[in-house]
DNA sequence: TTGCGTGCAAAGGTTTTGCATGGCA
DNA sequence: TGCCATGCAAAACCTTTGCACGCAA
């Protein structure tokens, strides 16, 4: 049987590396971010890029590319399952990661599979613009642009 | 007056990269990929960053950055307004960028906006999952992973 | 003639990789 | 002890920038 082995050592690295992420409580960094943070703490960038890449794949935490491509942002996420259930939004404008649980996700998914045969996969879709805190903030920004 | 003074001249160079992009007709490339298109052909990568970035400055073509930020990619719009209309999907699987023009965008666009207080923006989101393709070259693939 | 456009090469920044060592189980 | 994790440095990549020349208007 293939148990749940974890096939993973507990190292004082990746602990750091975790509870720094969790300690952001949805906030979002940048690896370069992180390695000035640990910089003198005896945390190398390539641990930090190796155990976000895992982090990610195992769902606990988020990557994001900002617009602008210039470097990856993570935020840890703390219960996966239900993340596959709702919308992840985030702001343009502010950065904020919003959860909105919505069954119209069930209808969007339905209708891309039915009729775009396209199986929308919730973990990594994230739905980018600007939420309503900025937009009251915000002057005018007219379709213009 | 500030008239319509182009302040650009007329080069055999953008006009290469500009057709290219219209030849496409909706489809993507990188920069990579029109670099080894165009080489030989006397347009160097600098030329094509720089008109690429001047052409999605004033709307003819538009810019993504996908999730993994490896690279931008560039596709022609003829009519940016339309193109404000549809879902763009990526397959995780094989890459495959798709458009899928649809009114349920609008109907999703609208919800967001008066139930969860958010303004989509359709020029950055982009839908992950898994083409018709992948899904049946696939095997079972079940919520496994 | 003027000055934008082009192209080469180099710089800048982010992420990945090779390889030897360190540390958990 | 076995094997994964780490870290340094170098490589690989993508994109931008400096500078001189070419070419459109």
């Amino acid at each position: 049987m293939m148990r749940k082995r974890p096939a993973s050592y507990r190292t004082r690295q990746g602990e750091g590396i975790l509870d720094y992420m969790r300690s952001l409580g949805g906030g979002h960094v940048t690896v370069n971010q992180m390695a000035r943070h640990f910089a003198g703490k005896g945390i190398g960038q390539t641990t930090i890029y190796r155990r976000l890449e895992k982090l990610a794949a195992e769902g606990l935490i988020r990557k994001y590319v900002l617009n602008d491509g210039k470097s990856a942002c993570y935020q840890y996420v703390d219960n996966r399952e239900a993340c596959r259930e709702h919308f992840h939004l985030v702001c343009e404008t502010c950065g904020a990661l919003i959860h909105a649980d919505c069954d119209l996700l069930d209808g969007l998914r339905a209708h891309l599979l039915l009729e775009h045969d396209f199986r929308l996969d919730m973990l990594k879709t994230v739905f980018y613009g600007t939420c309503g805190t900025c937009l009251s903030a915000l002057p005018i920004q007219e379709g213009g642009a």
